[in-house]
DNA sequence: ACTTTAGCCTGTCGGC
DNA sequence: TGCCGACAGGCTAAAG
């Protein structure tokens, strides 16, 4: 489900509700997550005043002057707030609950998602060797153009990779590049420094857009607040497999890389 | 150091 | 109706 827009439409969604509460207790109730919740974070997040929630990656960071609860969403992950007696449904793995009688409630079918607590979440090894932000300001087309130098792998691989830069995922991989004029499957240190300056603002835009939009719901993405995100509407390339290209006609061409679905244009993607 | 692959899970959908 | 395979928005560890 989830890419940087629904984790930032999630985030916006239930800071509001939490910040400066206190978390009361927290139930686990599956910890057989992406990897087992350990029991330090049952141990440290009660009693802990939450001072922000904020996004690094698609990791979702519930802040307090002790340390971070580090959530990911993975696949299928959703969050939401509901209050303290909502009866819990099957995929409902754990509840953050808090002082003011309102809980964060972690919802994810195919458990891909995890929990973890750190007092330094940036020294995590999940979130240590990540890549620039794409809507920061060390992210940049000579960025990408400097670390795809000597790389084999195709382009759509290497925006996907968090280590160059978080937040791409499949369906936006797809979009920038359709966006961008660049065929996925070009290489990606055979693309010249230009061309990367328009993939970096294709990049930019793209995730910007769908931000705005809240997210993109294909199937059953929600934000913390309920709603259904609808960037889908304005998917010029994604999950539009022999429609035509809204700029020249020509169906568009699904192919899989990496174990993964991508779409493009034969025609305007070079 | 880079690239590729398998695998973690459940739910849904299309074809037979 | 039901069964079966394919596929789904992420990411890591291990192997090559």
């Amino acid at each position: 489900m989830p890419e940087l827009p629904e984790v930032e439409t999630s985030r916006r969604g239930i800071e509001p509700h939490i910040v400066d509460s206190t978390v009361s207790r927290i139930v686990v109730r599956e910890r057989r997550l992406r990897w087992p919740i350990a029991r330090d974070v049952d141990r440290n997040l009660p009693g802990q005043a939450i001072s922000s929630v904020s996004r690094r990656a698609k990791y979702l960071l519930i802040n307090t002057p002790a340390g971070s609860a580090i959530l990911h969403l993975g696949m299928s992950g959703s969050v939401s707030i509901v209050d303290r007696d909502a009866p819990a449904g099957i995929h409902d793995h754990f509840d953050i609950e808090f002082d003011s009688g309102l809980m964060l409630r972690f919802r994810d079918p195919r458990r891909f998602g995890s929990l973890h607590w750190s007092r330094d979440p940036a020294s995590h090894r999940l979130l240590r060797d990540l890549g620039p932000e794409p809507l920061g300001c060390e992210f940049d087309g000579n960025y990408l153009w400097r670390m795809s130098r000597g790389r084999r792998v195709s382009v759509k691989q290497f925006i996907m990779n968090a280590n160059i830069v978080v937040g791409v995922g499949n369906i936006y991989a797809s979009e920038s590049l359709y966006l961008a004029g660049i065929h996925p499957r070009r290489a990606a240190g055979r693309i010249a420094a230009h061309r990367y300056e328009v993939l970096a603002d294709a990049i930019r835009e793209v995730l910007g857009k769908a931000i705005r939009a809240g997210g993109t719901t294909l199937r059953d993405f929600y934000g913390g607040d309920g709603e259904a995100g609808y960037f889908k509407q304005q998917l010029e390339a994604y999950d539009r497999e022999d429609e035509p290209c809204r700029r020249c006609n020509e169906p568009i061409a699904a192919i899989v890389q990496g174990q993964r679905s991508t779409y493009y244009c034969k025609r305007c993607q070079t």
